[in-house]
DNA sequence: TAACCATGACTAACATGTTACAGGTTACAT
DNA sequence: ATGTAACCTGTAACATGTTAGTCATGGTTA
């Protein structure tokens, strides 16, 4: 028999691992707060709120804490792990070296994925209309991870999601307070911009001012929170510039 | 009670779990060839191997697979991946982009450290010398953690020590023919001694002649292995300068 | 009051059981 | 010969059982 080409859509290999699910549902327990950060949690108790069997989330929570959303203690359970001032400053000090450069090679990338680049930027923009921050925070995150597929190194588009992670925690909670929705994306006008236009140098340079900004904002909360006179700046000093 | 400072040892909870010596047991399995990239293994086996339960093993498999060493196939087992020349040339790209300005910073960090690298460099020296390189890729390892650990980025240091573990199954395997263990510790010597003396942009610029010549040599041995004729200097073009 | 110990509740880490599915093989119809 | 469908094997993913260790508590002693 001739093998026909049938116009069927295939089925959707997606079927998303119970442990893959697990972490999502983690991941929006943080955002909402109904995981608390130093508190102590166990894995038993959350297979059972979860419904499924401990083993899928322990995978779950196993590969959460390689990226240090979360802490085991032996014998004792886990903790939510809210990064400090010293993590903020260092993840901003390699999304620094990693995004910048990435931006100027974004701007000399295929033109063919630049529409995709304008939308992604007029999205998070009515995101901003509709003061939804949630949908700020995804679509913001969206923007970030196209422009680093623009400029072609996986490795770096999912190295800096990881870290994005992290940052969540604390973005979500608290940071953004000091800044509104429409401030933030005024930053990242002229980053898209100067990616459209071609212009390299400039992408780069827009970038690096948006994260130096995000970055100390976040850095100085995280400080305030831990109290103690814990000093951002100096220890942005110490790592950045 | 004044807080006496006591010069005891604390206790060294240095107990590694099991799924840590899995870990360690796999990476040395794929240095010493025992298990072939592209070759299909099971959990089950590999555990009765080690001597233990699946359960460890399987946690220690996942973690490799987080880092790109290995990966699964559903219901039929995983393969050890080598990585092709793309993978190479991304890793190389921020490699160069995290490494370069740590070894700046490495320069300007507080003296106190300086021994250790003085001392690693000898032992690498050491180790050109009996020409065992085996104990040369460890070493080369230790003194690049150390540069990193020296501009005191912890982040950085732990992301280029999980890029490392995959490059190494083609360092060890192939690739490092091409130069003699000497002409790579040619390379690092001006690193070090700009470290030393304080050169920060010295020793930016050394690590980076360093990285681009590893990374160019690596990817282009990557590609020949590939065969298929596999440009491995479009791809560095592409993503790196 | 304070140091000590037994004991019980709870946990991660590890071990073992179970299941659904991917992919090869084989028997068979055409 | 060739496509096909039933069957078989081996596996990851998931579920459940077991163990050793941590910590809180409360009772006991000095």
């Amino acid at each position: 028999m001739p093998r026909t080409h049938m116009q069927i859509t295939p089925i959707v290999t997606n079927a998303p691992s119970l442990t893959e699910r697990a972490i999502e549902a983690v991941r929006d327990a943080i955002r909402e707060g109904t995981l608390v950060p130093g508190e102590l949690y166990s894995v038993y108790t959350l297979a059972e709120n979860l419904g499924v069997s401990r083993s899928p989330v322990r995978d779950a929570l196993l590969r959460l804490a390689e990226t240090g959303v979360v802490r085991f203690e032996r014998n004792r359970g886990f903790r939510v792990i809210m990064p400090g001032p010293e993590e903020l400053v260092e993840i901003f000090a390699v999304r620094l070296a990693l995004e910048v450069p990435a931006a100027g090679r974004a701007a000399r990338a295929a033109v063919s994925h630049r529409e995709a680049l304008r939308a992604a930027s007029a999205e998070l923009q009515d995101a901003v209309d509709a003061d939804d921050e949630a949908l700020f925070m995804l679509r913001d995150q969206r923007l970030h991870g196209l422009i680093l597929a623009l400029a072609g190194n996986n490795l770096v588009r999912q190295t800096i999601e990881n870290l994005r992670d992290a940052i969540r925690l604390v973005g979500a909670s608290t940071a953004e307070k000091s800044r509104t929705l429409q401030g933030i994306h005024a930053e990242h006008t002229p980053i898209v911009e100067a990616i459209l236009s071609g212009d390299g140098p400039g992408a780069a340079a827009a970038m690096a001012v948006h994260l130096r900004e995000t970055g100390r904002l976040l850095a100085r909360e995280a400080a305030r929170q831990e109290g103690e006179g814990r000093d951002a700046d100096a220890l942005w000093a110490a790592l950045i510039d």
